[in-house]
DNA sequence: CTGAAAGCGCTTACAG
DNA sequence: CTGAAAGCGCTTACAG
């Protein structure tokens, strides 16, 4: 049985191809009659017929696929660990919509932007960008130009559309539980310098929750990672040798803090009884360190899902009442904060 | 300026549309003089030229892209660890061949494969899948069909083409390693069940290993783990509970060896000194868990790229020598071991 | 070496 | 409610 075209589905059900195609694309305010549909559907599955994707694109002008840019920056690590789950709810989204989702990587040193020649040439019809370069002006043009674009992470100073975690809600919400479990001596290490939006949000988060405790911010108890671990390792030495040592300290990144981890350990300190700790984004990994890691979990699938749902809304033209979302965090009680035995 | 075609780029450099053609796709065996075949590159640069997709899928009769279909089984969180760098390396090499890559996710409950509908819509020329399921038989129709597709793992009592780690080489050199470190009682904690084909091998590899020594295999030292570190924490409680304590073991999984970790940890005992370890895949938490894990290291990237490239030639038609590629792994040597002091 | 023309398999105004 | 026909923008034999 060769491939079969809508002429054969028309044949067989007696009907135009015209009829075939608004049957099976589900044309609405078309009104066709029961009975002439349902000839047309058993048409089609008695001959095995699927529509010819490229014939279609053509024809209606549109791809029917979103593109997925993965940019490869300094946080790779830290994105890597929710990659697949967001492709997952990206790829989720995609289908409900009967869309396709095409995936490219982008090294920095890449000398042609993918953007110019998927969206000229076609290929998608819109695009997510997952942590894209503020510098990227391939991508500034192509947003002006009308290109539908949703961010994964957002670009300061730009009005992209961009799907984020609430980064300050989390901080906060990590900080505020270590206050609850009594301490006040509350260290904090980014998870990357302050000219990242994310960091500069989670600090923000921090100095909140210590103010409405009523706790100054001090300077000292401020440390600077940068995405690996070995960062969280050297400021988590600096901190452990303050004269006036923290009772806690808050990790804005648990890839970070895995390196904060090893330092206590190295250190000859226990983890919660000497120093309590707290991560962000609920690695893998977090659940399994020594102790266990307390964490605010980041929600990696739905911000796939969000974000293509976002996409695919833009493409059709629909409303989007709102094109600036924060996905709520969780707070995920481990043993390292403390409040728990181990539990594996 | 609206989107030239090529019948625009025809006008501009004073050729007819066919040439155009020839000369952007680099037809072979049709020789273009110099001198008109940069007039249409420098016509097609000035009107920013991108052939349309769609277009050119529909006239070929090829989409250009290639299908990755994750399939969603019992090991996920090993296989997710992987996927960025293999997608990397996948969507490289297509990139090279100027190929496209379609994600798609499946998750087992799925009642549509997808398998059908994207290959006879012709969405993509062919697939690599990941972790496919024995009973598939979708699967195993579509590849009797002769449609091109390359798995990434193998499907035991089947002939598709496979990119796939040499387990048994890893698992020998890691066990090599111990008993180089004068260990002869080494136990052994399986990945998954035996019905994995990478568990079997991976024993195989083992025992081998042993074999060579002179080590006598012992079924009292072999446990099976089955993906997630709670099987590595019981694995290692039984084990540690034998009369005469194993002074070494070859977790077959670094996912699982983080339970391992943890039950030596909680039984009060120290690695490596009381009992040394090495793990199988190199995640990225085994460089930083305490001690860190000496453990062999999975290819990630290049099992992406491999597969890719093996596709895209099967695709073309071309004589491809090798259908069953094992990628060599190698030792990463850290503390678990006992061979080296923190560096982290 | 290059052009005119058919054709890929759909969708979509446009009639009726 | 449904059909005939044009058209989407390429590639590719086929001529010359």
């Amino acid at each position: 049985m060769e491939k079969a075209t809508s002429k054969d589905v028309a044949r067989l059900a007696g009907v135009s191809r015209t009829t075939v195609s608004l049957v099976l694309n589900n044309v609405p305010d078309v009104h066709i009659p029961e009975e002439t549909r349902q000839r047309v559907l058993e048409a089609a599955r008695k001959l095995d017929y699927y529509p010819a994707a490229a014939a279609r694109s053509l024809a209606s002008g549109k791809s029917n696929a979103i593109g997925v840019v993965l940019c490869e920056g300094q946080d790779k690590v830290a994105a890597d660990a929710f990659l697949p789950d967001m492709m997952r709810g990206i790829a989720d989204a995609a289908l409900q919509h009967d869309y396709t989702v095409l995936f490219r990587a982008v090294s920095n040193a890449d000398p042609e932007s993918p953007y110019v020649r998927l969206a000229r040439g076609k290929h998608v019809d819109g695009f997510i960008i997952s942590a894209p370069r503020s510098d990227d002006d391939k991508l500034l043009t192509l947003e002006e130009t009308g290109f539908p674009i949703v961010l994964h992470g957002r670009l300061p100073g730009s009005d992209i559309p961009f799907v984020d975690v609430d980064n300050i809600g989390g901080a906060e919400k990590a900080v505020k539980h270590l206050i609850g479990l009594g301490h006040t001596r509350i260290a904090m290490i980014t998870n990357a310098p302050l000219t990242y939006t994310s960091a500069k949000a989670r600090l923000k988060g921090y100095k909140k929750a210590l103010e409405e405790a009523g706790i100054a911010f001090s300077e000292d108890l401020l440390r600077f990672g940068s995405f690996l671990p070995e960062s969280g390792y050297s400021a988590m030495s600096v901190l452990l040798a303050l004269p006036e040592r923290p009772t806690a300290v808050f990790v804005a990144s648990d890839v970070v803090a895995l390196g904060a981890l090893a330092a206590i350990h190295d250190k000859g300190l226990k983890v919660p009884e000497d120093i309590a700790i707290v991560g962000f984004d609920d690695i893998f990994a977090a659940a399994y360190t020594i102790p266990s890691l307390t964490t605010v979990r980041l929600p990696a699938y739905k911000l796939g899902w969000q974000a293509a749902d976002m996409l695919l809304k833009l493409i059709r033209g629909e409303k989007v009442e709102n094109t600036k979302v924060f996905l709520d965090t969780e707070l995920i009680i481990r043993q390292s904060c403390g409040a728990r035995k181990r539990a594996l």
